[in-house]
DNA sequence: CTATAAGCCAAACGAGCGATTGTTTTTCCA
DNA sequence: TGGAAAAACAATCGCTCGTTTGGCTTATAG
């Protein structure tokens, strides 16, 4: 018991406060919540925040630093040691697409706020998920495509769809997983070159 | 000189405050735009905005109103009276990327402001937003495709990819007609049914 | 010529904001 | 077990927010 309790006190709250603060930003938006309604969702005060922080803004950049490794996690363990560079990057869209519409707040703030929404970090949000994309690109080399066709586009359209599915998608339709596997769908058959499937 | 007074003296700002409106929400969005930047860009007093508009929320749904009624304009515009569907979309594509991408701050807005961002008007934004897509629900549904093809994914993925586009696109790269084309091309091959182009 | 109503100004309201300060409590290690 | 360091409290700062009120000007219809 003395153990558990030791335990229990030496936990700082720091982690429950990057909690929150995720899911306040991914409910609300970064501007429509208050440094006040973080604090009251971790049961302290507003000043109290400061003590980890040295702005409302490095809030958001930690939350959003998180959210970038949780994504990246994810994705990496899906891929696991798959070797066939369709079956790689259907892994990672789905993986994306989970992480991105269940599983975590902080990789939801990723995709829901604007850096541009907040200028003195903005240029430090957009590094942060420019270092992820190229996950996405790396994923893009090695498909054997048709001539001509533009990797950069391919990836552009790929996350641009998954990423604004955000806006629509509403929990009890088609999970995450079925939804990123019908958009690659779209685009897979002409890529990889087969005929249409036959009658 | 007197009838350029008088006509000068007619003139109603609220055309004004809502293109300036227009220009701010675009450029910082809903919430890190205050009254006062707008009546500061329109050259009036905060208090006096409140004489065209009941609420700042209101002032929101004016413009989304009204950006929604441009896409659909200019869209339909491009249409023109094109007959072949797979032509019919290509321009409405190209019209919607346009129309978001450079030409209409009142377009931009309603990309860029998350409806969730401004609970008390929400749901009449999410309508504004449906009625306009339905239209594309109805360039894609005389497309012939491979059967099995669900149209509702495509939509989904072609108005997601192009809307996302919004957070990527600088000016001076690919032009957003050759971008929608792009994206649509990356569809098109497999879903037309035709064979790989020969070497 | 006058009554009316719209458009805007001038001033300010209360609420809530992010952040600071000084003090107290808790934690942890020597 | 003493004492420094970290964490949290308590109180409040100055500011900005969306909005309200009341009065002045001016175009216009009767």
């Amino acid at each position: 018991m003395r153990a558990a309790i030791r335990a229990q006190r030496s936990d700082s709250r720091l982690p429950l406060i990057l909690d929150e603060a995720a899911r306040l930003f991914r409910e609300k938006g970064y501007h429509a919540t208050s440094a006040r309604d973080i604090a009251a969702a971790v049961g302290m005060l507003p000043g109290s925040l400061y003590c980890h922080f040295a702005s409302k803004e490095e809030l958001l950049v930690a939350v959003y630093e998180e959210g970038v490794r949780r994504i990246g996690e994810a994705v990496k363990a899906a891929i696991g040691r798959k070797s066939d560079p369709w079956r790689r990057l259907e892994a990672a869209c789905v993986a994306h697409l989970d992480v991105l519409l269940n599983s975590s707040d902080y990789a939801q703030v990723v995709v829901r706020v604007r850096p541009s929404d907040v200028p003195k970090v903005a240029g430090r949000l957009i590094g942060l998920r420019d270092g992820y994309e190229r996950l996405f690109s790396d994923l893009l080399a090695p498909l054997r495509l048709p001539p001509g066709t533009d990797r950069r586009y391919l990836r552009l359209m790929l996350l641009g769809a998954l990423n604004w599915s955000q806006n629509w998608f509403r929990p009890g339709g088609d999970p995450p997983g079925r939804i990123a596997r019908q958009f690659l769908d779209l685009l897979r058959r002409s890529l990889e070159r087969l005929p249409a499937r036959p009658a």
